[in-house]
DNA sequence: CACAGCTCCTGAATGC
DNA sequence: TGCATTCAGGAGCTGT
């Protein structure tokens, strides 16, 4: 499941293959890969893409002339990967991005059909850069040097609903999926369904330095893997899966307390907890 | 407007 | 064995 780390290795990947080339093909081979693009992929065929920029789980190419962006979305189950024109095509290949060059091409892969690429226009982004208009309601994330950190503890803070709802609101702070989500609370010992509102200044902004943390270190050894779903752009997995304290982790014993790691059910999906580090607060 | 819940999808794992 | 159910979840959309 790409969250903020797993998106920007892929993001590191893309950028050095993609900065300067221009697209001579674009084939999609399932509607719903394309789904959300009014500007048919097609339109990307002459343009030339000048590097890859991320805001959370998003990524985006902007186009030479910097009018448009060829953006992209992981889902649960995208890759994108660069490949040898000659490789099969992987089972699920949705669609390919075609360059003027004799041997690779760039493939969009998406078992669950969750990701999409699309072409957007761009818009100011409030500190002289741009971001595609379907991101612009994304707000910036952790690992953003413009992100004003205290203004999203205040907004944290000011949300009616439990801190984990709020972490995984991409308007409020962005790049955080179910499993940062957990490591983050494990890490700052709050409980999921915990009122943001009863959270102190203090603890909201130890709870973000701690997905700081947990992020950057999943970032430098190349994303969390469980399975194929996700993998980087040259098909390879990451190893941060081993060093989850809590999510995936029931019945284990939390490294901290030894206490068995529990699972809750949480929005149509699950929470990873220590129910005796992580005790629930009152509102 | 704010927040909660539904929905899209495939394939592995589990249940009877 | 085989068919049905459950689970994984990002984020747009709908309903209250």
């Amino acid at each position: 499941m790409p969250e903020l780390p797993e998106v920007e290795v892929v993001r590191a990947g893309l950028d050095p293959y993609i900065a300067g080339r221009t697209i001579v093909a674009v084939q999609n081979f399932h509607p719903r890969a394309a789904r959300r693009s009014a500007i048919g992929l097609h339109d990307a065929v002459g343009r030339r893409m000048l590097w890859m920029s991320r805001r959370g789980k998003y990524l985006w190419a902007p186009f030479a002339g910097r009018q448009h962006a060829f953006v992209m979305h992981l889902g649960m189950s995208g890759q994108l990967l660069i490949q040898q024109r000659t490789q099969p095509n992987p089972k699920h290949l949705r669609i390919t991005v075609e360059f003027d060059d004799v041997d690779r091409q760039l493939r969009f892969v998406d078992q669950r059909t969750f990701g999409h690429l699309m072409i957007d226009e761009l818009t100011d982004d409030g500190h002289g850069g741009a971001v595609p208009i379907c991101v612009s309601h994304i707000s910036r994330d952790l690992l953003d040097p413009v992100l004003d950190r205290t203004q999203v503890v205040a907004r944290i803070r000011a949300k009616a609903t439990g801190i984990k709802r709020v972490l995984l609101d991409q308007s409020v702070v962005s790049g955080i999926g179910n499993i940062y989500a957990d490591e983050a609370l494990w890490a700052a010992r709050i409980h999921a369904e915990t009122p943001a509102t009863v959270l102190t200044s203090r603890q909201v902004a130890k709870l973000l330095e701690e997905a700081i943390a947990v992020m950057q270190r999943a970032l430098a050894q190349g994303g969390t893997s469980f399975d194929e779903l996700y993998v980087n752009v040259n098909g390879q997995s990451g190893y941060f899966s081993r060093s989850l304290n809590a999510y995936g982790q029931a019945g284990k014993p939390c490294p901290r307390c030894g206490s068995n790691i529990q699972r809750a059910k949480f929005m149509n999906r699950s929470s990873f907890y220590c129910p005796r580090c992580q005790k629930q607060a009152r509102a």
